[in-house]
DNA sequence: TGCCATTTAAATGCCAGACAATTAAACAAC
DNA sequence: GTTGTTTAATTGTCTGGCATTTAAATGGCA
């Protein structure tokens, strides 16, 4: 393996790549060790210094572990849903924040993203996913719940709705849409009002789902969308008013 | 700042994840400079090197970036849905290959997610947009044309269409679910017969789309979704035969 | 004064060599 | 045969240094 040493590029991140476009390619499987940092300094005709940058570019997007000790070195992670999970809501929250999307815009992607997994949840949402919203209904409603409980467990009863779609893919995917949302809705001071209409909602859209009554769903889930959208406004405009 | 040099975790990785959560929580702000790798390593009292590794670390997450020279240093990156585009596709594509997604999953995720995106677009697709698919299609019916190619056409033609609707999160979701399964698409080998049914289905697509007809619009994604589906189980019902 | 070349200082990029810590395997003793 | 010990391989970390890049400070010159 060759490294240009007049590319702009670090070496380290060169050599990061090259790796990286190995296990993309499949030139190295899952559970397959790399060489060690010498060989690797050798083969790239670099310092371990940098080799070990290189790696722990590549540690830090998952896609290698370390081990240490006699037969330690460097493996091919296989990456899983689950640690994926993290790392796509971090990039999509910061992606919101950093880029100022607007409550909104954010809302409407969650939201249409949210309804298209919806019609395949009525059908194949288990006991379990139900029995995970109702729960999270009842937290909802007791009394002196702090706004970020509420939030937090809003995203759990929308994610018990999405996992009821048996897809991990739309899971993963729709993890970003929905978690991304709760800072923006952590700004959000729900009033008791505000709070009975939203369990209202989710009590419908868990009886549609129970019901297996797919339009059901996907109305509730509209009024959910309007109903956040519009409390969004209206706190947006009292503290516009303020200042 | 103080690190735990009794944890588990590596000093570099801790580090990174201080650093880190300084970003997300906001104590770090865009385009701030971090103090130097000197003073990093005064302050974390660890060794240059390790601090190295660890912004390593997070500029491989596009968190930061460096600057060499008398100003330079690492500054807080202003994460633009541009740079995330890859590496989301990057993750997308190593968790289908590393999981066996089945064709069948990884296709109803992205025609879900697609179809949701569907209806929005067909109210906001500019004449851009309707060109850029026309012109797809068009491409698609060269003679002459590689599978993959074929393929890659397909990618721009559903794009144009996800962009439509004018919401870079939902651009951005969709980007991880339409071209990490580019890699399972191209395993397909598509007939002439094949590539005239999906450009009389794309066609019916931007007809619907140019006529603001979301429910066309649907009923195209559906057909796609079931020819492609049924495509890819005869495709592997042969090699399996073969083998 | 104003402009241009030079120097300087600060920072990252990279390297060499060393030692510590960890781990599994080889080995030895009982 | 089991148990304890040694050994070797590997990553984790540190020290110190040099190279390279870059902007600002400096100085010379018209």
């Amino acid at each position: 393996m060759k490294i240009d040493p007049n590319s702009n590029a670090d070496l380290s991140a060169q050599i990061a790549k090259s790796i990286r476009d190995a296990i993309i390619s499949g030139d190295l499987i899952v559970d397959q060790r790399l060489p060690s940092e010498a060989e690797l300094s050798d083969q790239f005709d670099v310092s371990r210094p940098t080799v070990r940058e290189a790696l722990k570019r590549l540690a830090a997007q998952s896609l290698i572990r370390t081990q240490r000790g006699a037969t330690g070195g460097a493996f091919v992670n296989k990456l899983s849903f689950e640690e994926a999970y993290p790392q796509q809501i971090t990039t999509s929250t910061l992606l919101l924040s950093m880029n100022a999307v607007s409550f909104e815009t954010a809302c409407e992607a969650r939201y249409t993203l949210e309804r298209s997994c919806a019609r395949l949840s009525a059908l194949r949402r288990t006991a379990d996913h139900l029995a995970t919203m109702r729960a999270e209904i009842h937290r909802q409603s007791q009394p002196g719940l702090t706004d970020e409980a509420f939030c937090a467990s809003d995203v759990a009863f929308h994610r018990a709705l999405v996992d009821g779609a048996g897809n991990p893919v739309l899971s993963y995917q729709l993890a970003g849409a929905v978690e991304a949302m709760q800072p923006l809705m952590n700004m959000i001071t729900f009033s008791a009002r505000d709070r009975a209409k939203i369990i209202e909602l989710h009590t419908a859209l868990a009886d549609a789902l129970e019901a297996i009554n797919a339009i059901g769903v996907d109305t509730a889930l509209a009024g959910l969308e309007s109903y956040t959208t519009n409390l969004a406004k209206s706190v947006m405009e009292k503290r516009k008013n303020k200042a």
